[in-house]
DNA sequence: TCTATTTCTGACCGATCGTTCAGGAAATTA
DNA sequence: TAATTTCCTGAACGATCGGTCAGAAATAGA
């Protein structure tokens, strides 16, 4: 998956990918029957991941604006646990069924968190002056890019990041 | 560059370009001298403007806080006129010498905005509770993510749009 | 120890990749 | 019209790709 990440799913040979395990092609080939099979666990581990975040009790009880929060949290959670998996779901294009599938499961989970932001602004805790759809893409960019700079080495836990991500996020950057 | 973006450069043979230019291979290659030559325009065009909207006068005069607006606007603006060239950039991995070129070139934007950050958190129109460079990063991750799903046919225009990244990014997504 | 299963190796396959090349058509210049 | 330059074709190149295969080594159970 490091490899993945560092040259790309596409730049990537499965050669590279068999050296850097220690082992032949062919040993490799022994434990998972194609290269895009081991794109798929990732994957799966990735969006199944984010998926249970929005199935968690935390995610339906109380008003949309404690969900939303719940869920935001629960995301950067997620980015960071599964750091490698979520950075491959993000980078995939569509170019097989298998990257097709998972981009359709992507944008079911888009699609909820939508409505959780549409909810939200109809009972007054986000503003209404910003399309919900935009609104949510703005917010997950933010959530979403954390895999293009976080490493766990860094003092700043999960944690402590999604502090920064949900002040950010809801209250701004300007002072007041 | 479309479909660069589309399958994604490693992805995308020569063959398909060609194809889609109506042209044969070598046709092609009479114009360019290789796959990454066209990479390299990309690249060069993308970071190019971005570097142009550090060099415009609004992003040196006025306060910390108004270049900032300044340059997270110009930001948009390049993304939006430049969306093709500017999502190749934004997925380079640093494959080759040409690739980390352009990184290397990012990571020096990226140091000029923080340092512009830092100028406003210091001069009190930023809230200084969140790192300089971890606030640009969770600035720059919104704003980039925009490539993946903004497309010029929509209703929403670059301003529009630019100040729907503005309101979230500097006052935030909660009602007031 | 004999057997059965799992794990692995190294050589090899056809397909596709980016790239080259000799030369033909089309357009431009004189 | 003749000469020159630009643009393009189709076939081919070596390299590398993902994947296969026959069988050897290692492991485990009896």
């Amino acid at each position: 998956m490091q490899v993945f990440i560092e040259q790309g799913y596409d730049a990537t040979s499965v050669a590279s990918l068999a050296s850097r395990l220690g082992l032949s092609k062919s040993a490799l080939y022994h434990h998972y029957e194609s290269k895009e099979a081991l794109l798929e666990v990732a994957l799966d581990e990735a969006i199944g991941s984010l998926e249970g975040v929005l199935s968690e009790p935390g995610a339906r009880d109380g008003s949309a604006g404690e969900s939303l929060e719940f869920v935001l949290r629960g995301a950067v959670r997620v980015l960071v646990d599964k750091l490698a998996y979520v950075t491959l779901l993000l980078r995939v294009r569509g170019n097989s069924d298998i990257e097709r599938a998972a981009l359709d499961r992507r944008r079911a989970f888009d699609r909820a968190v939508t409505e959780l932001v549409r909810d939200a602004q109809r009972e007054g805790t986000v503003r209404a002056d910003i399309d919900a759809s935009v609104a949510t893409r703005l917010l997950f960019g933010m959530v979403n890019s954390i895999v293009e700079w976080y490493r766990p080495a860094g003092a700043e836990g999960a944690a402590e990041l999604a502090d920064d991500v949900l002040a950010v996020a809801l209250d701004g950057l300007r002072t007041r």
